[in-house]
DNA sequence: TTATATATTATAATTATTCTAAACTGTTGA
DNA sequence: TCAACAGTTTAGAATAATTATAATATATAA
């Protein structure tokens, strides 16, 4: 499994163990040509279609909250009970269809530049983030 | 206690039956110049601290849940395990203080018009709204 | 006023997430 | 190489937010 290899290297480089469970969570994460919106739950249960071996939730959750600090995962807003995340992490912005109750990425050039006017004294702007939600052009029933 | 009459006939006429502890929460919410961002935990303690009566805590879910519903709350896109309304439900944007867990609420004028380019067919945009996280500007720990 | 549909309540159940403490493993350096 | 240690994984318990349940109470229409 050469291509491991990278996995492992990237784990090393931010400081994280190359654990056995972390760098299969990655190759499941990153071994794809498409972003990946996901929840916990819906990684774990890749996980176990895809191998034979469990992973323990709690190590998901430590390995996806790992990735997200050093900033290979990001976490998106949305309101739910759940917490998403997303393998691009580019800054982007978010459609919501209201209809399907799907994400879908907007690439940076959809929408312009957010400028952001208001400051708050003794705080830092950690991220801009914009949610457009769509529903379908028929007739809106209430 | 006249000001209730408001409430009771705003609830009537949108088919919710103004019942008395409807009314306590409507008066807390609306009852009030700024608007109010708030959990269903937040709420629930400023009934038990204007009243002396408590109201369930699935009735305050249950009551919420059917403002939301009516238009006379919003719920807000965060990511936290918790759900935040808003009793201001027209289209404006957020601060979330992510050391505080505070909303601010955002004049339109504090964030210049944003420019969605991207369309997708069928759809129409219900809303386009934009969060500003920020956290304390010192010297950022690892 | 009475019947009925709806709401409230306490409590149990559920769901997502975090904690815990013991067992295990990667890494370092003798 | 191998022992020692720090960092990880794990199962299961704990927590927190929310929803479901089912009995009781209330608002409203006839």
């Amino acid at each position: 499994m050469l291509k491991n290899m990278n996995f492992i290297e990237k784990l090393r480089e931010t400081g994280l163990r190359p654990t056995k469970q972390r760098v299969k969570i990655c190759e499941i994460l990153f071994n794809r040509e498409k972003t990946f919106h996901f929840t916990i739950n819906d990684l774990a249960r890749k996980i176990s279609e895809e191998l034979n071996e469990k992973i323990s939730l709690a190590t998901v959750y430590n390995t996806v909250h790992a990735l997200q600090k050093k900033g290979y995962l990001k976490e998106i807003s949305i309101n739910s009970n759940k917490s998403y995340f997303d393998t691009n992490t580019s800054v982007h912005h978010h459609f919501y269809d209201e209809d399907t109750h799907q994400l879908i990425d907007c690439d940076e050039n959809e929408i312009e530049t957010v400028n952001v006017k208001k400051n708050i004294t003794g705080k830092k702007i950690n991220s801009v983030e914009v949610l457009v939600r769509v529903a379908s052009d028929n007739q809106n029933q209430n």
